[in-house]
DNA sequence: AAATTGACGTGACCGGAGTCACAATAGCTG
DNA sequence: CAGCTATTGTGACTCCGGTCACGTCAATTT
């Protein structure tokens, strides 16, 4: 599949590259679409190339030894992963995978790589996602660290909002993660998820409106929750 | 205290450069010595400076809202830390403490970056040590998925040793951590890593040699716990 | 329209890690 | 050497989240 210039320059990171530099990459790019559940970037190989999302959403996922999974992150559209690949050998240390259907556009690591070093917003972008990476995965692990369950639950809804939008008094998650989804990112298992679920929504601080749209109503008291100062 | 070129070019980091670039660092460096669990670097401040670990050891830590702790990494000698100052203006995500008594060279922020995007190897460097970071953190957040308890502390230890050498059929970790310590990496309260300890003692796969050796008498055994394998 | 799938909901049971309360060392320090 | 503190060692009890075994419901597929 053939992959333009112009498509690439529609990510945030390549949209500042001059255009011989996209003209350069475009034809070591190549396009993919992915079912539900697709693996885009595999754990443990070397892998030449970046995946950019274009659209759906992809996940960071690993594999305990006993075939548990462990959920990352997520990427949503515009973003990238895999770009561990161009500072070193090393291979992908996660899976990616998709978590609804997916189109990405997989940009060969050698020439991105070149165009990384040179071009200081390039790398300067990749080295500020890369550590927005570490702050996030402190958080995530800081989360697991809570031994209140339900406090870990509502803190991990908490981040989710903050991603978008946190300032109102409610606030609404668009495609939010299944609650397995949110069990594999939290170490629980489904079960104790869609009971701290019911428990929000018998207290009416979230509501479903239909399948893909999650409504904090109070967010207040879900901030309460998160920091521990109100016990479910 | 003063702080001259010599002594900063005895760090890996900062040894390639010119000399005219430790002498622009130096003035704007200080040394600093801490007694155990003293704090080298804050979480949640936009930190000034990056940490570089002269003698001792040091260990990042978060710290939950209900005021548990939650191990995620170790400095040795010789590496830095704090290093995220350098991409971006956001906080420190983790607090740093010593686990021993330690001394360290603070090397201020803003020069060091400068350094850093004029001296691509240095940059390199950085790079690779945040992508390995990552790595690791992968790794650790892959064990805390582990249900089984003395898998997750076998996969601790196994890790640790890694670090050092890991070929030959026994090996030994100097100067281990506690046993609370590897508990708050593993989320795991100090008792149950005493006992997995026992039990490993007991099968002669671990022995203790003083306070400040562990060594590993069977790691083929080990492995195999860590890989869950063999149950414990 | 029937059948299949995947997400969500719920109860009962149970095992195992946390917690608490101590004891026993082992290093330090004065 | 005595005294203090940090670390390790152990038992008893409790509780709570995992597991299992269902049922429901909506969306897709055939």
């Amino acid at each position: 599949m053939q992959v333009t210039p112009e498509l690439l320059s529609r990510f945030d990171l390549l949209k500042p590259l001059p255009r011989e530099a996209l003209e350069q990459l475009a034809p070591q790019a190549s396009l993919a679409r992915f079912a539900r559940r697709a693996v885009a970037l595999r754990a443990g190989v070397r892998e030449d190339k970046v995946c950019f999302l274009f659209e759906g959403r992809l996940q960071g996922v690993g594999f305990t030894i006993d075939g548990r999974e462990v959920g990352l992150y997520f990427v949503e559209p515009g973003d990238f992963c895999g770009e561990l690949a161009l500072f070193d050998d090393n291979p992908q240390p996660e899976f990616v995978i998709a978590t609804t259907a997916a189109s990405v556009v997989y940009v060969a690591r050698n020439p991105l790589r070149e165009v990384m070093l040179n071009t200081s917003t390039v790398s300067n972008t990749i080295g500020r996602k890369l550590a927005e990476r570490v702050r996030q995965m402190t958080m995530q692990r800081t989360l697991l660290g809570l031994s209140n369950i339900p406090q870990r639950v509502c803190g991990q809804l908490y981040l989710l909002i903050n991603e978008a939008h946190r300032k109102a008094e409610s606030s609404e998650i668009a495609n939010p993660p299944t609650h397995m989804e949110i069990a594999i990112m939290l170490n629980l298992s489904r079960e104790t998820v869609t009971r701290v679920f019911q428990a929000l929504q018998s207290r009416r601080i979230v509501r479903r409106d239909g399948p893909s749209r999650l409504i904090v109503t109070d967010l207040a008291s879900l901030r309460r929750f998160a920091q521990g100062e109100e016990e479910l």
